[in-house]
RNA sequence: GCGGGAGUAGCUCAGUUGGUAGAGCGUCAGCCUUCCAAGCUGAAUGUCGCCGGUUCGAACCCGGUCUCCCGCUCCA
């Protein structure tokens, strides 16, 4: 544990030395989990989408994409359950130093005594034997009478409290139950905390007119709300996806692990549309797909693993995760869940507007179940980085660190170098970077010893570094470095797209 | 948010009992170089995370605050 530990603070030193990722506003002592990409991490973070979006839209006939707004009418979340799900009334106990959710501590003390009536039940049974009749028993025994009377009460007065968000009554609650915490066993509690999971901010610029409206903490919702404008403008038919890419926010309450969970973050999600029945179908199918994709980028298949939800959210039927071995360990990279008919339902109930698709094979129509693909572009991101991370030993004695990333990924994807800045070498080798900027991301350096360039293109990714030597002068050839291997081949200026293209052109792997 | 640990140059870190800061690597300019970082010359960079207190004097002691790491909770 030690060892990933170095590891991963080793890449988070690495990514900011290189400019793929600094803390946002670092001069102001930095903002909490939130992160800037720099010059070398755009870029990959870029084509990264770009192999998302070709691999989703690009290639797939019967899905296209979407870019919906942020911001989003108020009643979007209180359909979606977001409003209700992302609050929590939390709760500390002093000594044990635990947080826990309110409602769960007080519905725990509920199992208890349901527990307790099940035991007197128990008794009861073995007692009357076959003359027991359960609910004669509950409705007469005193005890039992009791347990339940002080069930519906807490019940009551849970519902009255939650609604009114009255946190200081639910502590009264939680103090007049004497409910303890099960590790201290203690009652010393402290006042419970609302924590919302949702950034808020105001639309309209008068204050009293002013509402507030909600960054949105996902970009499905998007998704579902243009169902039906993209399902006639594109003029889809049943089943079709729709592809998005964008921000989403989260006010979290503890939010760690680098760029791994992150207040501001991006999505990359698919939602696909599919007759009733049918979801089982494809949702195996897009799990399959999903992870075809993944094993396409050449990270060995030992890093991923799929993890079926067991407790499945309120709006799923059936849900898993791929999970990525990050350097803390296997965690969520993306998700794939079959969401039913839940979002669209509930859109239909909230804004009275029909989202229904008409089904000509059947004549009949229906609410679409849909599901969903939906990965964290800055988890994948740091999947990428910390896979392709390497400290290597050379036989020389020397080391170097190399980010093997996917060619077609790298940030540059060449770097031309001229072996000595004299003998005409610097100008022949600016001719050949401009020649190949036309049709790469090209970097070029001059500076220093050509051993140490190699190493500096080692240290972003660069997957190919071309030098012009001396004998470049004489018969227009190069030599073309390998990142990963470190050889060398010579070859003529007039083949080097042939020996660079099937390497670095994302093309080749879709 | 709570508990534990930490914050000194771009990175990794040193800094003695309090006397206003250093190293290695990197970066930059130049020289030298016929292919895998350590050849030569020179240079830049820090209000020691921030604010306040104690003190004649604070990187060092005390308080607050911000940020990072680990745990609790949640999730893409």
């Amino acid at each position: 544990m030690k060892n990933s530990n170095d590891t991963f603070k080793k890449i988070i030193s690495h990514a900011k030395e290189y400019g793929f990722i600094f803390q946002s506003s670092e001069i102001y002592d930095g903002l909490s989990a939130v992160y800037d990409y720099g010059h070398n991490g755009v870029e990959l973070k870029n084509n990264l989408k770009k192999y998302w979006w070709a691999s989703m839209v690009q290639m797939e006939d019967n899905i296209v994409g979407l870019d919906s707004s942020i911001l989003m009418h108020p009643k979007t979340w209180k359909a979606s359950g977001h409003i209700d799900a992302f609050n929590d009334p939390l709760i500390d106990n002093k000594d044990s130093k635990l947080r826990y959710r309110a409602d769960v501590l007080i519905e725990d003390y509920i199992l208890k005594i349901e527990s307790k009536i099940n035991k007197e039940i128990k008794k009861a049974e073995k007692k009357y034997g076959l003359e027991f009749d359960e609910k004669e028993f509950l409705n007469t025994n005193s005890r039992v009478i009791d347990y339940q009377k002080k069930i519906d009460e807490i019940k009551l007065k849970m519902k009255k409290y939650f609604q009114l968000d009255d946190l200081v009554s639910i502590k009264k609650l939680i103090d007049e139950l004497e409910i303890k915490d099960p590790v201290s066993g203690s009652s010393n509690w402290t006042d419970i905390k609302q924590f919302n999971l949702m950034f808020s901010t105001s639309i309209g610029a008068s204050s009293d007119s002013a509402s507030e409206i909600f960054l949105r903490p996902e970009t499905a919702q998007g998704i579902f709300v243009n169902f039906l404008n993209v399902q006639k403008s594109a003029r889809k038919k049943i089943p079709f996806g729709i592809a998005q890419i964008g921000k989403a926010f989260r006010n979290e309450i503890v939010a760690r692990q680098f760029i791994f969970r992150m207040r501001e973050f991006e999505q990359m999600e698919m939602q696909f549309f599919v007759k009733p029945g049918k979801q089982k179908h494809w949702y195996e199918k897009w799990k399959e797909k999903r992870m075809k994709w993944h094993l396409s980028l050449g990270i060995s298949k030992e890093n991923y693993r799929f993890h079926n939800h067991e407790k499945l959210a309120h709006y799923a039927d059936s849900a898993c995760d791929i999970e990525f071995n990050f350097p803390f360990g296997f965690k969520e990279l993306e998700g794939i869940h079959s969401r039913t008919d839940f979002d669209l339902k509930l859109h239909e109930e909230f804004s009275g507007k029909k989202l229904r698709y008409y089904d000509n094979e059947i004549n009949e129509s229906y609410v679409p179940y849909v599901v969903e693909t939906s990965i964290g572009l800055d988890r994948m991101f740091l999947a990428i980085l910390s896979s392709s991370y390497n400290e290597e030993e050379l036989e020389n004695n020397t080391s170097r660190v190399v980010l093997k990333i996917p060619p077609f990924l790298a940030p540059y994807k060449l770097a031309v170098l001229p072996l000595v800045k004299k003998d005409g070498l610097s100008k022949f080798a600016k001719k050949l970077f401009s020649a190949l900027k036309l049709k790469y991301n090209v970097t070029y350096d001059e500076k220093d010893a050509i051993g140490r360039r190699y190493r500096r293109q080692d240290s972003i990714g660069t997957p190919i570094c071309i030098t012009v030597d001396h004998e470049t002068l004489i018969d227009g050839s190069v030599t073309v470095r390998n990142r990963d291997t470190m050889l060398q081949n010579r070859v003529k200026i007039e083949d080097l797209n042939d020996n660079i293209d099937p390497l670095v052109n994302m093309s080749a792997f879709l």
